[in-house]
DNA sequence: CGGCGCCTTGAACCAAGTCAAGCTCTGTGG
DNA sequence: CCACAGAGCTTGACTTGGTTCAAGGCGCCG
């Protein structure tokens, strides 16, 4: 039951980048304007590590970022996947889970008390719903760890293909390893493998390389994660 | 894997029982104060449903409050127990899960509207620091779904001894069945039982009875979750 | 071409689920 | 007050889905 992961992480956070102009942080078609700072990060860099006072919200501007937290016997949990336009890092007053660039990435980093001294009602109320958003997220994540192995790999091809707003429809790129998708989905990635396998050899998806799935029935998939 | 839940709900949901004075919500020290409405409820029996609107906020006054969701196979999820002065209701615009009596209850509700009317920018933070800890929470409950039956056994029991602010310390009494345990920690009511009789023959805990549990090594336990 | 990540596949193993009794409370009616 | 019925809990024997261990394949870059 032991580790797998080990990732060795590159030690190196990345230095600030420019500074955004007055910008939009417009998730939810809002409009909470203010000054952001866009810094970039190397793939596998750490963003902010689980335990960190949490002073900042951060929003993915390019690339994938996921959340994640090293268990005592050495197995990593993956939270949650961010894509470009998500907004993360609203874990209460210290980050539960450390954030982490899967793939190169930009992000806005915006100060959490520049939000609060702006007496708009109407930026308490978006974070309020940025943040049930999220509670919703982790609570579908809940439900998925209780079903079997199939049930999750088509629930995340399926949660993958809705988030990424693809060009061509029903093509899924994965930004993340198998190793990600096995820590996310909480089991061993020779599991996912096979699952991932096997939904081929039915013809429900195809996968010309190993990170671009494309789904051939979603009918069929939608029906299996029931 | 199919269903060994099916609990016969009570369908009478419970009428208005008085209009509270004009309370304190008191939860994290906080002074939102608002007219509330105290309701009761008997065991079992329905506060709201999965996919209701959210209008309002709800706060246990006495007894135990679970949420939960029934998955397509008949297996119930349990999102999570609320103990006395725990607030509960937080998913966005609909609810995610139902929210059950585990026992009789008395829920303390609050309609969100009042919450916003007031431009009181502290019950803005509050209401976004409420969410931030029950998003805290979700995320605890993922992180213990990862972990073997044992540790996830003995976590509950930790959590539930931290929580319950119970006069003797290291003596928790459960409200809720093994049924409702297990669907909580994403396992068969077996199962539960087997790792509660194992701590019991380990020595690490005693129960007089079913649903009264003692803690009598804090370590070991500690140690064990790991 | 060779080395190295990363992914896939196969076979053996094991933790938890399933099925099936049996036990222990608790409340109820005789 | 006792006997009985039923729900809830425990325990055992067997099955199974997923992990573990161990090769082997594929693709990429030097």
């Amino acid at each position: 039951m032991l580790s797998q992961t080990m990732v060795a992480l590159k030690s190196s956070r990345q230095q600030a980048d420019r500074v955004a102009p007055p910008s939009v942080f417009d998730s939810l078609g809002s409009t909470i304007e203010m000054m952001g700072t866009t810094m970039s990060f190397a793939r596998n860099s750490e963003i902010y590590f689980e335990s960190e006072p949490a002073d900042y919200l951060y929003k993915v501007v390019s690339g994938v970022v996921r959340t994640c937290k090293v268990l005592a016997d050495g197995r990593r949990q993956i939270g949650s996947f961010y894509l470009p336009g998500n907004i993360f890092g609203f874990e209460g007053n210290e980050h539960t889970f450390s954030a982490e660039a899967v793939v190169d990435c930009k992000v806005l980093l915006i100060k959490r008390s520049t939000l609060f001294v702006s007496r708009d009602p109407s930026i308490a109320s978006q974070l309020w719903g940025m943040a049930a958003t999220e509670l919703q997220r982790a609570q579908a994540h809940l439900v998925l760890l209780m079903k079997g192995a199939q049930q999750r790999v088509v629930d995340f091809l399926m949660e993958m293909s809705t988030r990424s707003s693809s060009s061509s429809a029903n093509v899924v790129d994965l930004s993340m390893s198998r190793q990600d998708i096995a820590d996310y989905l909480g089991m061993t990635i020779e599991t996912v493998s096979r699952m991932l396998s096997q939904l081929e050899n039915c013809g429900v998806i195809a996968m010309p390389s190993a990170r671009r799935i494309v789904l051939r029935s979603l009918g069929t998939l939608h029906r299996l994660s029931a």
